[in-house]
DNA sequence: TTGTGTTTTATTGCCTCC
DNA sequence: GGAGGCAATAAAACACAA
């Protein structure tokens, strides 16, 4: 037992009921002098309101060094207080303790108790609160995580298309700089031959890019952002924006195919619709083989 | 009725504040 | 150094299923 610590209760028995001291502070007396075997052996219990003198009476007879329980508006009036203050002033604390027929230093562990208990019922409220918000955000990072990944193989796609179509550009660029332009060389003109050669290796290549990042085997191609299938006599593949003005597709019905003279029969037609600065042959086309 | 888990009341020891 | 708060703990009282 340390030294100086406060004195819990002056009391003593009178047969199995214990007497208490002089009220609030006033625990004077044999607390420090106990040690805990001691205080077990002299296990305290308190009187009630008063209407329990009878009852307490006869626990003292029958049941000796009982543990009382208070009752319930004693416990009601103790609530009542708490809630309005959790703390216990000594005034207060002597008051209450006259009012429900307790000791002050019941009213003061009672306090302390209800504080104790506060507090484990505060932390709960704390976790259940920390709980709900980790789960919050858990799947609002679930939700991130999927759209990321979502946007991420829009991105590889777009990127290989882009590329794709960058070459493609480029390799229309070349052929308008070329002179006389390659692009409005009729293909069965006999006189460059050579230049016709170049384009339809450009145009290959393109073709055969296309087929191989489709997967479609060459007869089709499905466009994976709206389902359309793209025909190789029809729409492209490549977004309008990048090849707008310079390719477009062919009524292949008023166009002279390689079909007419019996070659592969796997063709495309694309015509330079828009490079007007060459109107004298406004109607030139590849073929793609 | 009894075993077991929970709640309530009370004690102990340590700490801080004045 | 005394008063009082708090954490840990004991033990009685209580609740409840088997």
């Amino acid at each position: 037992m340390h030294s100086g610590s406060r004195l819990f209760f002056d009391g003593s028995y009178h047969g199995n009921m214990l007497v208490l001291g002089n009220g609030d502070n006033g625990f004077h007396g044999a607390r420090s002098v106990l040690n805990h075997e001691e205080s077990s052996k002299r296990r305290l219990f308190f009187s009630s309101s008063a209407e329990d003198i009878y009852d307490q009476e006869f626990y003292d007879e029958q049941l000796p060094e009982k543990k009382r329980r208070l009752t319930a508006d004693q416990v009601l009036m103790l609530e009542k207080s708490f809630e309005a203050e959790n703390k216990l002033e000594p005034d207060r604390k002597t008051k209450l303790a006259k009012k429900l027929g307790l000791q002050p230093r019941q009213v003061a562990v009672w306090f302390q108790n209800r504080r104790a208990r506060w507090k484990t019922k505060q932390l709960e409220r704390d976790y259940d609160l920390l709980k709900s918000s980790y789960n919050s955000l858990l799947s609002n990072y679930d939700s991130i995580v999927k759209e990321t990944e979502k946007l991420k193989s829009e991105v590889v796609l777009l990127n290989g298309k882009l590329q794709t179509s960058k070459e493609f550009t480029g390799m229309v660029e070349a052929a308008q700089k070329h002179d006389p332009p390659i692009l409005f060389k009729n293909k069965n003109d006999d006189d460059d031959t050579a230049t016709n050669d170049v384009l339809e290796d450009c145009a290959f290549k393109i073709k055969t890019e296309d087929h191989l990042s489709s997967g479609s085997g060459g007869s089709a191609v499905v466009d994976e952002h709206d389902g359309r299938q793209l025909v190789d006599s029809g729409d492209s593949y490549f977004p309008d924006s990048i090849y707008h003005g310079y390719m477009g597709p062919v009524d292949v019905a008023n166009v002279q195919s390689e079909e007419d003279d019996g070659s592969d029969d796997n063709q495309s037609y694309w015509a330079a619709e828009n490079l007007q600065e060459h109107d004298a042959e406004p109607l030139n086309w590849w073929i793609w083989p």
